[in-house]
DNA sequence: CCTCCTCGTGGAATCGATTACACGGAGGAT
DNA sequence: ATCCTCCGTGTAATCGATTCCACGAGGAGG
């Protein structure tokens, strides 16, 4: 493969000179210049970015280490990731952790020996004692979607707060007053804070959230199966199943056709995260959205201005309901306003 | 960041020895070695990937470059693809085409700067000129579910063609005569191949396929729904459609929806792909299943053996039909061998 | 006791870029 | 005409590793 030093031969100019041109420089001449740009062509020369990180200490390329990639609430996130990334001149590589610290750590390790400039990190579990020290030693990072308390780092996320409460409305407006939840993991922030606004959004309603009513799920789809089928077994069965994540919700699906119950007659069902398949599902299911998106791309620009020695804020993006028919008969016209029904 | 230098001087040996130690050359007394390890631990030093290729001229990292991250099909290949990269000691940097050739070339170009020892591509489009460079250039290669004819590069695929006709006597069976299928791009040996087989079984029963009943989709949920919209628009809509893609065929089970008709009973559907959702939709779809995990596996170990020198072989792996409600009711005891059924 | 190997070690070259510094020539100011 | 400045260019140091080669010490064999 050609070498700097090759094009500056053909060139009949230094490498000096070479890199100059490649780098633009203004102090080059017009003659050297053409001609550099020419032997460029004639040997097909692409600089060798190893060589040139080595020398100037970075990279131009983001460590992205999600939780599960065969979540697509999470590949959607890489894509968006991904464009911004590019768009602003980086590269994205991206690290599945499995939902496994030991992977996690494994990645932010591996990433971290390739001089990345920065790192993008949805945390697993409580974080991993290699993603904490990067994180104290000055790496820059950026948390997206989950984070972990007590590390100054900025968090890029969606509040589901508004959008639970839309959601307990829309519910109660339905008449459903027994509603249960199956919790992510509760060392994971996206676990903990979503069951807590389920709590909080029931409360204003003046209606209870037993211990039984709250399923322990580990964001997978099995989990949902499992603790559905828990729900199902009490005494009083809640009406509704409110998963915290799309994965579970399948799961939740899952376990209520196999007792040959319908949603949402038997029971209603609604998840956070909307996917695209919820569309296509039967009946198709009434979830919270995040922006995914924006979250991705607002993630990005936190990182990269940190690298650049700028702030890098952190941003709290709306969910918002996406009201289908998996809760009960829809909505008549559907209002631009989050959904708030008079009971009828 | 500390360097081999720090190291080197902490233990009071020169940069060599430390080397040495890390890379376990055997020469090293055990002094200097525990002494080594000692500054090592002591200082948290991680040796500098982007030096360590700079100089051994390789990196341990291979790239991916696949047509659609949102698919989940290729989400799995990655995560397999992985997992079995991480086995065998390599990184995996994932690219995503987003079925745009300029797309492949951006991520092939930029995988090639990095100096990646090796490449999976499943080619979209006829494979991009940057592609087809650095395989005829000599960069370690090897296509993955896609492949590009007259390209000396192994390939690593399924061969649907036995489940394709185990699927078409299924259909048979159920007594289903006008067959239609949602075709992918013709520029693709994946889009190409499978109407091919289609075809091919249908004559098997003297079922023809005529022009009307094959509708050009592009792997995308959106181009199925309008072809299935296209096929119940006939005088004569075909009683089955068989999806090239699973986002295809998505697309298709929103359109017969739409059109307020149900699967399967006005119309059957079945589906190339098999994807964990189909068993949660309804009906669930009967489909065609790769063994994907595997194919990224050995994607992987022949991509590596070339690297290594070995030879690197070409694999073809047997798909298989796996029958769900979609078209029609569902054989009573599901059998192991591939289905067949006298006509009852 | 001398020679020859082997072993452990360090010095220095090297990979392919970037960039500080030096230098020569041209042009403008005085 | 002289001096200074600026411009274009090249030489060489540098980034952090690996590895060839040379060297000294110590042990074995004659």
């Amino acid at each position: 493969m050609a070498s700097i030093k090759d094009v500056a031969a053909r060139a009949g100019v230094s490498v000096a000179t070479v890199s100059r041109v490649l780098n633009d420089h203004p102090s080059v001449s017009a003659d050297a210049r053409t001609r550099v740009l020419a032997a460029v062509e004639a040997l097909g020369y692409r600089p060798n970015a190893v060589a040139r990180s080595l020398r100037t200490d970075q990279t131009r390329t983001l460590g992205l280490v999600i939780s599960d990639v065969m979540n697509p609430y999470f590949t959607e996130l890489a894509r968006s990731v991904e464009e911004e990334a590019r768009a602003l001149g980086y590269s994205v590589i991206i690290g599945n952790a499995d939902e496994r610290p030991d992977l996690q750590d494994h990645h932010v390790t591996t990433l971290l020996d390739r001089r990345i400039d920065g790192l993008l990190v949805s945390p697993t579990d409580g974080g991993s004692p290699g993603m904490l020290d990067a994180a104290r030693a000055g790496t820059p990072m950026v948390f997206v979607d989950r984070w972990i308390p007590g590390v100054d780092v900025p968090v890029v996320r969606s509040d589901g707060r508004g959008a639970v409460r839309d959601l307990v409305a829309h519910l109660y407006g339905l008449g459903h007053r027994r509603l249960a939840i199956i919790a992510g993991p509760a060392a994971t922030t996206t676990g903990r804070e979503r069951v807590d606004a389920f709590r909080e959004a029931l409360g204003a309603y003046g209606l209870p959230l037993p211990d039984a009513y709250i399923g322990q799920g580990d964001f997978q789809a099995d989990s949902g199966r499992r603790v559905t089928e828990g729900f199902l077994d009490l005494a009083e069965p809640p009406e509704v199943v409110f998963a915290a994540d799309n994965l579970m919700a399948l799961g939740a699906l899952d376990a209520v056709r196999a007792r040959g119950l319908r949603v949402p007659d038997d029971i209603a069902l609604a998840a956070f995260d909307d996917i695209r398949w919820f569309v296509h599902t039967d009946p198709p299911v009434t979830a919270i959205a995040q922006p995914t998106g924006a979250l991705g791309r607002a993630a990005v620009r936190a990182l990269v201005d940190r690298i650049e020695g700028r702030p890098g804020e952190s941003v709290t993006l709306p969910a918002r309901l996406v009201v289908r028919r998996s809760c009960g008969e829809p909505v008549p016209p559907q209002s631009p306003s989050p959904v708030r029904r008079s009971t009828s």
